[in-house]
DNA sequence: CAGTGGTCTAGACCACTGG
DNA sequence: CAGTGGTCTAGACCACTGG
């Protein structure tokens, strides 16, 4: 039973993977222009165009328009925790960007989540969280008004648990989280430097203090290609 | 600051989602082809397919080639655990088709999720499972040969744990996991009913029993599209 | 201002499915 | 055998970046 030979931008992909893989390609270092690309293989732009696709969606490599395609850096092994701690544990630096920090009128979603009552308010904030300076993900937050007074006005840089545990004496001991993939759309792409459409990682998550009860609830948009997930479980 | 149009595509894509999302386009339901699309919105067939591509690695539609496009179902949640049990728990219909199952020399990887000796075996298997009859997830198996004398000839069906539980006395007690998107191979895609180069959810796991003996190494790929997943963590 | 990726056109041929 | 999505061509114009 012959098979049939596999797609043109499918051998273009796998032949860009194995030039990565091998290391003849480096991490930063630029492809070939799809023009050029299309030109020295003997196919339309499209198709290769079509190759490199395959490759962004694999996290191999990352569009910077207009500059090029470039080789990206390896997955960052994440678990459900401190951002801040997470990355460092691989090796990278971690960074942030707040985008924005105001006191809200909470959501049904958020009022549930936290488990709030009457015209309780959250301090909220969104923060663009990264690893040596590359997007990583979107980090929305939302906290209790009543439990984290003054809060807005602290630097809100780094760990949040670490600022919350030192301001308030809250403390992290518990996490339930549930995780999606999404595609992202246009603001989260530009923000995340990822390609409009590009597979995220929703993370949606609840943060629980010593004696049970719900101080954070947040929304973490990650770049899929740049992460991978760890998780432990009781089970059965 | 006037802001440009969306591209043609997105306008077409949001246009259907709309639709989805408000039920005129219902679960199961096929959208217009993409011939009569283009035709119908003026534009060419690649601009209507490009604004399908978005929907479906969104999730929203699927493709059941060269019959159509369809609706999609929304996600199941899971969590880490017994698949059966987590889509049951949903209210849909578990079900399972045996790939292969054989006796192995275990590879280095498996060996040292295992904590296997010497000339040890495994026994591997590799089942598709599904929900409502749909393709969900490819499930990659193994547990040491001398835990589990006779597995390969039980009925290889349904849940697994329970299978190890009644006949060897094994307990699974507690998971760990790590879960990346990854593109779907052609292999992969085909049996799960997905587009290559679909994002893929690949769970790497181990399960542990009462004592702490890891008693199974699994690879599970899911199509991204049809869950999401739950987690719980102890944090700090 | 040269070069990049982003979008789009108007075609073409293919394998495969279901009626 | 009609119709579908899958792949592919050979162009085009655009906004945007960096030198």
């Amino acid at each position: 039973m012959p098979t049939r030979p596999a797609p043109a931008y499918l051998r273009i992909a796998s032949q860009l993977r194995d030039q990565i893989e091998g290391g003849e390609l480096s991490t930063g270092s630029a492809l070939p222009s799809e023009r050029d690309l299309a030109e020295s293989l003997g196919v339309s732009r499209m198709t290769a165009r079509h190759a490199i696709m395959v490759l962004e969606s694999e996290g191999y490599v990352y569009r910077h328009t207009p500059r090029g395609t470039f080789v990206a850096s390896p997955r960052l092994p994440m678990r459900i925790g401190s951002f801040s701690d997470e990355v460092a544990r691989s090796g990278a630096e971690p960074g942030d960007e707040l985008l924005w920090a105001e006191a809200q009128t909470p959501t049904q979603a958020v009022r549930e989540a936290l488990a709030l009552r009457g015209r309780a308010k959250v301090h909220a904030m969104q923060r663009l969280r990264t690893a040596d300076g590359a997007a990583v993900a979107i980090e929305t937050t939302y906290f209790p008004a009543a439990l984290t007074p003054g809060l807005l006005a602290e630097p809100l840089t780094g760990s949040l648990w670490s600022l919350l545990r030192d301001r308030y004496g809250v403390v992290a001991v518990h996490a339930s989280a549930s995780l999606e993939v999404v595609a992202l759309d246009e603001v989260s792409a530009r923000r995340l430097a990822a390609r409009l459409a590009a597979p995220g990682i929703l993370v949606t998550r609840r943060t629980f203090d010593r004696d049970g009860t719900c101080f954070e609830f947040a929304r973490d948009l990650y770049r899929a290609d740049r992460v991978e997930f760890r998780v432990d479980a009781q089970v059965g």
